[in-house]
DNA sequence: TGAATACTTGAAGAAATTCTCAATTGTTCA
DNA sequence: TGAACAATTGAGAATTTCTTCAAGTATTCA
C-alpha cells in the first residue's frame, strides 16, 4: 500500500516548516557549503544545526560528504533548487500581493471568522 | 521589527503540512466547496475538520461564506490555486524522479548517515 | 598515543500540534 | 417556540517536534 500522495506531501511541507531549515536550503542554492560556513551564517549552535541538517538528510534532500574533518552539505538534486526558487517567487509574491497572509502571519487577528449573516 | 521572511516562509511551510489541510486545498482548487461536500470526500469528522479549516482561515489562505445553513469555503486568490500547482507538479516530478525522497517517507533507513571514510 | 578540532548523536524536558468528545452557535422549518 | 441540522468552538489527553546539553565519533597533527 503506498503512501497516499496527500500524505507526502504534508510530509514534505513539514520537513520544509523549519526557520533553520529554510535557511539551510537557501544558503545550498548557492551551491555546497560545509558545515562550519553554515554555522557562521546562521549562527546557533552546532548541535543544533546538526539535528536540522539531519532531518533534511533523512528526507533526502540534502547530501553530506566527508573531506579530512570538514564535512559539506549539498542539495540532493537540482529539483530540490527548483522547489526553492518557485516557493521564494511564489511565497514574496503572496506576500507583497495579499496583505492578508502577512497579517495572518503577523498574528493580526482573522478578519473571516465564522461568517455571520449580517452579509 | 518585521518577521524575518526565512521565518515566514517557515510558518507557511509548517501551515501546508498536515494531510487534511492539502486535501481541502487540492479540492478547493477545483472551485469553492461547500463544508458538507469536503466533509463527504474527506471522510473524517465534522470537527476535526472545521479544526483545520479554522487553520487555513487564520492564515487567510482560505475564505468562508454562509449561505442559509451551509458554509462554503473558497482559496483567497488566484496565488494560492498556482502555490498548489507548483506543488504539486514539483512533488510529483520528485517523487517520480528520485527514489530518495520516497524512500525517506517510506521509513526506509537513511543510506546517508554521517559519512564514513570509506568512500 | 593523546590532545584538539569538527561534527553528530542521545536523551530529557519544554513547547507546539493534533485528536476526541462534549458543548455551543446559527439557521431552517414545522 | 422548539426540534433538527450544519458547522464551529473549547478543553484535556495524546502525540510530535524542538531545544539544550552532555557524551560520542572521526580525523588531524604533534
Amino acid at each position: 500500500m503506498p503512501v497516499p500522495l496527500y500524505q507526502a506531501k504534508a510530509e514534505f511541507f513539514r520537513m520544509l516548516g523549519h526557520p533553520v531549515r529554510i535557511r539551510v536550503l537557501e544558503l545550498l542554492g548557492e551551491g555546497p557549503k560545509p558545515v562550519r560556513d553554515l554555522l557562521a551564517d546562521i549562527g546557533i549552535e552546532a548541535s543544533s544545526l546538526s539535528q536540522q541538517l539531519a532531518v533534511l538528510r533523512r528526507a533526502g534532500i540534502v547530501v553530506s560528504t566527508r573531506e579530512g574533518t570538514t564535512v559539506t552539505y549539498a542539495l540532493a538534486g537540482p529539483d530540490v533548487a527548483d522547489l526553492m526558487r518557485a516557493a521564494r517567487r511564489i511565497l514574496t509574491e503572496m506576500l507583497a500581493g495579499q496583505t492578508v497572509l502577512l497579517d495572518a502571519l503577523l498574528d493580526v487577528p482573522d478578519p473571516q471568522r465564522p461568517p455571520t449573516a449580517d452579509a
